[in-house]
DNA sequence: CTAAAACATTGACTTGAGTCAAAAAATGAA
DNA sequence: TTCATTTTTTGACTCAAGTCAATGTTTTAG
C-alpha cells in the first residue's frame, strides 16, 4: 500500500517527522503510512487556504512562513484566533470536528510552505494507526488548553494587560507581524494598539 | 480484578452507563472496569468540588443537580465558563491536562449527585481500555468546540446579543439559575443583565 | 525609482457597559 | 408568619476603548 523508505524523508519533511516523533512512538512502517497522506504545498502571502463556508477538509503543518486562523464579524472586522509559525499545526478545528461549514478562514500571513492532510485521510489514520488516536488526542489537548487560556485572558484582561502578556509570552507575534495582525489577535482596534505602544 | 455484574448497574449508574455507551462500544467486561473507577458522591448547594490552586484530580459526571466551572479575577468577580446539568461531564480540563494547579473552581450550583473518577484512574483507563482513548478524544472534541464557540461569541457579540443567543441556545440556564449565575456566565454585571431583560 | 496602496499615528468625540448607591422584591430559617 | 439575608431593579455618573477623520510613514508593484 505504501512504499516509502527512509531516504525519501528529505528536506521539509524532516520537520514534520521530528514533530510527529516528539509526540508518539511509531514504527518506520507506520511513519511511512502517515507521511504518505501528507502533501506539500506553497501559499503566497494573503492567500486563503480555507475560506468561510467551506467545510474544513484539511489540517496544515507549517514548514516555513506563518498562517493564521481568523473570522470576521458582521461589521467586517476580523479577529485572529491563532497564528501558526514554523513547526506548528493549524486547523479550523471546529469545522474539522463537526464537519460543518467553517466560520473561520485560514490565511497565509507570509509566503509559506506547508504540508496538509485531508480530513478523510486524517480520520482514516485514526482507524489504521493506533498511535494516531493518541497523536490526535495530544493535539486536541494542546488546542484546548490554548483556547481556554485565551478565553480567560479575554474575560479578565483589559487592552494593556493583553498586550503586555503577549509581549511576555509570544514576542514573536509582535516582532514578526504587522500592527494590524497584532491588533486583530488581541481583538482591539489598531488605533488602541498604537496608543498602547506609545504608553509603554 | 473487577467483579461487577449487570445487576449491579442500578439507579444512578444507568445514566452514566448509557452516556458511555452512546459514545463508544465496549464489552461488558470493559464497561465493568470503567465503572469500577467511578465513585458516587453528593454535594450541597454552593459546595466546592475543586478549589483554586489544587490540581484537578477528578472529573465529574452529573447525575442530579448542576455544577459550574468558574474562575475569579483580581477584583474578585467570577466568570463562569461552563454549567453541567444532568447527564453531563464537568472537568477543570486545563488543569486536568497539564497537571498544574487549577485556576478554576468547580462548585455545586444546586444540591447535586455526581460520579467522579480520579485523574490517575482516568489515565490508567487510557492504557487498559483501548476504546477509552476514543472516549476521551470525543470528550475533548466536544469541549474544544464548546469553548471555541464561546470564545468567538465573546469576541464578536455585545451584551444583548450574548443574552439573546443564550435564551435561544441554552434556555435552561436562564430558566433554572439565578440572574447572578447568568450574568457570571455572560461575563456582564448583574445590573446590565437586569437592564437587558427589561429591554426585551 | 516612483507612484499608489497599505499601514500607523494622533486628535476629537461617542458609547456600551461598569460602578456605586439606594430601594424593591424574593427567598429562607426559625 | 416574620424578620433577615440575598437577589433584583433602577438611577446617576464614569471610563476604557471604539469611531471618524486627517496626516505621516512604510511597503510594494511595475
Amino acid at each position: 500500500m505504501v512504499n516509502l523508505t527512509e531516504t525519501d524523508f528529505n528536506g521539509m519533511e524532516e520537520l514534520l517527522i521530528s514533530y510527529i516523533k516528539s509526540k508518539i512512538s511509531v514504527t518506520n512502517e507506520e511513519l511511512a503510512t502517515i507521511l504518505s497522506y501528507f502533501k506539500p504545498m506553497k501559499a503566497k502571502k494573503n492567500e486563503l487556504l480555507l475560506t468561510h463556508g467551506q467545510s474544513s477538509q484539511r489540517t496544515f503543518f507549517v514548514v516555513k512562513g506563518c498562517v493564521r486562523i481568523f473570522f470576521i464579524n458582521e461589521e467586517g472586522q476580523d479577529s485572529t484566533r491563532y497564528f501558526a509559525f514554523e513547526n506548528q499545526f493549524a486547523t479550523a478545528l471546529v469545522s474539522f470536528i463537526t464537519s460543518e461549514p467553517s466560520e473561520e478562514f485560514i490565511q497565509a500571513v507570509e509566503d509559506s510552505e506547508v504540508y496538509y492532510i485531508t480530513h478523510k485521510n486524517f480520520y482514516q489514520l485514526l482507524e489504521i494507526v493506533p498511535q494516531w488516536e493518541k497523536f490526535y488526542r495530544i493535539y486536541l489537548e494542546i488546542a484546548y488548553v490554548n483556547n481556554t487560556k485565551r478565553l480567560m485572558s479575554f474575560l479578565i484582561q483589559d487592552a494593556l494587560e493583553k498586550y503586555r502578556q503577549l509581549l511576555d509570552e509570544s514576542p514573536i507575534i509582535v516582532r514578526r507581524l504587522s500592527n494590524k495582525m497584532v491588533a486583530s489577535y488581541l481583538n482591539i482596534s489598531q488605533e488602541t494598539l498604537s496608543r498602547l505602544k506609545s504608553k509603554l
